[in-house]
DNA sequence: ACAAAAGTGTTCGAAGTACACCCATGT
DNA sequence: ACATGGGTGTACTTCGAACACTTTTGT
């Protein structure tokens, strides 16, 4: 080997925990398990486990392909359908009774037509969903209540900033179906009107487009939308994005 | 010991790695080192180390306390001057030839006047101060060239949105320092007029506070300002957060 | 006096909020 | 026919951008 080897100082284990959200009646809800095992035996905690490392100090796997396959452990769901993104890793000591451990947080939004498929997996015998609305983040093992809050702040400013709302509806989906999202995250109550026009824009900023075909619900059928792939969206922003900010002409 | 020991996986080194921002002449500069040991010998770095892991499994320190030390032994600053915040983690294999590791990214916003006092560490002894604007990130060692695009990224947001540019300005400062901030992170002009504006906003907001004695820049003296404490600002941000927002009434 | 920087005012458009109201459809 | 939810319009507000303008100082 031409290099040096790495200096040999003791190492903590690295995990990577799940923040799996989808909508369960309208309820914005965090799948975790119920632990089989002390430390925290009988409590619920975040689903995750051991970052894979390759034999040998080579190899392995990512940090976001670690994050796919516990999904897919876990939930049996097909990472395609579900949007994730890290969170920040956790590491204080102490966290972890058992020795030193950090771990990499990550969320996955699971939009609510796939999240019934759900099985349990191996190691998460006791997965539920818990609506997070009255969750008591003080009763989670491990320092998994903090991390949950970290993650409901987070997925609060990305459902208003970006779109991750549109991860979490089915695929096509109503205004309301979207509106909904919101207002389950938030905990709130939209403005339909005003919601609408937000999604007007969305259709202008190229993120949604219209189906044309509309879906009866109880009264008025309502219209379809669906979310435009990220690949497709830089073809056509440039409508609105571009010669659209900045002011048109000023009277003298 | 009452639990199960952790299981016996191989784990991947852990260290943490530095972003330290500070301006440099009205440029946004990074500290980086100079690489004097293969491999990536006599490239540009990120300075940083090794997670201190408590002997037996247990005790050592926090990510944020690592990342606190790290500062210090690299630049001398003390902790109390700079502003730190987790970035995330950076895991690929790969990354490092000589084996697993996965790093924690945290950036330090160093305001101007302290940057000087920036000493070589011990590990670090070609500590410099490189402004990003012309940085060639490919050029970086590791892949340290993704985690600095990565932080600028998260820089400009946070400076847009919450008040991270005050971590970049001298203690009191005139509006024109705190603009420079904005420009120098932003890479572009922005209109002094509008930014005035912001800056009175923020004062109303609670975020920044106007010291009575101004400073004689060459021509006219510029009135000066100080940031507001976090601790102070929940008492005095009464006015403006509530009873602003919303309609104050409609005719009929 | 004059240049340079500090600081104010004005206008336009984008977008958030609150609410009135029309429209289409299944029962 | 009519209740229900889909969908549009309107008024008020905040905020960002562009830019003309006045004020204050050192030389």
């Amino acid at each position: 080997m031409p290099y040096p080897f790495l200096p040999e100082v003791a190492r903590p284990a690295v995990t990577v925990d799940m923040l799996v959200f989808t909508l369960m009646e309208g309820a914005l809800s965090l799948l975790l398990i119920e632990r089989g095992q002390p430390p925290f035996l009988g409590r619920l905690a975040l689903p995750g486990g051991f970052l894979h490392v390759g034999a040998g100090g080579q190899g392995g796997e990512s940090l976001d392909d670690a994050a796919a396959r516990e999904l897919v452990e876990e939930t049996g769901l097909p990472r395609a359908q579900v949007t994730l993104g890290q969170l920040g890793a956790f590491g204080a000591p102490g966290r972890d009774p058992r020795g030193r451990t950090i771990t990499i947080a990550y969320f996955a939004l699971v939009p609510p037509h796939a999240a019934h498929g759900v099985r349990a997996g191996s190691d998460a015998a006791n997965a539920r969903w818990v609506p997070v609305a009255g969750l008591a983040l003080g009763t989670l093992a491990f320092d998994h209540g903090a991390i949950v809050a970290a993650a409901l702040t987070r997925l609060r400013h990305d459902v208003d900033r970006s779109g991750s709302a549109l991860a979490l509806v089915p695929e096509p989906f109503t205004a309301r179906e979207l509106r909904e999202v919101h207002e389950a995250v938030h905990h709130r109550a939209l403005d339909a009107a005003n919601f609408d026009r937000r999604l007007r824009r969305l259709i202008e900023d190229g993120y949604v487009e219209a189906v044309p075909e509309r879906r009866a619900t109880g009264r008025r059928p309502a219209r379809l939308f669906r979310a435009v792939p990220a690949e497709l969206r830089a073809a056509r922003t440039s409508a609105r994005s571009s010669g659209r900010r900045g002011r048109s002409g000023r009277p003298a």
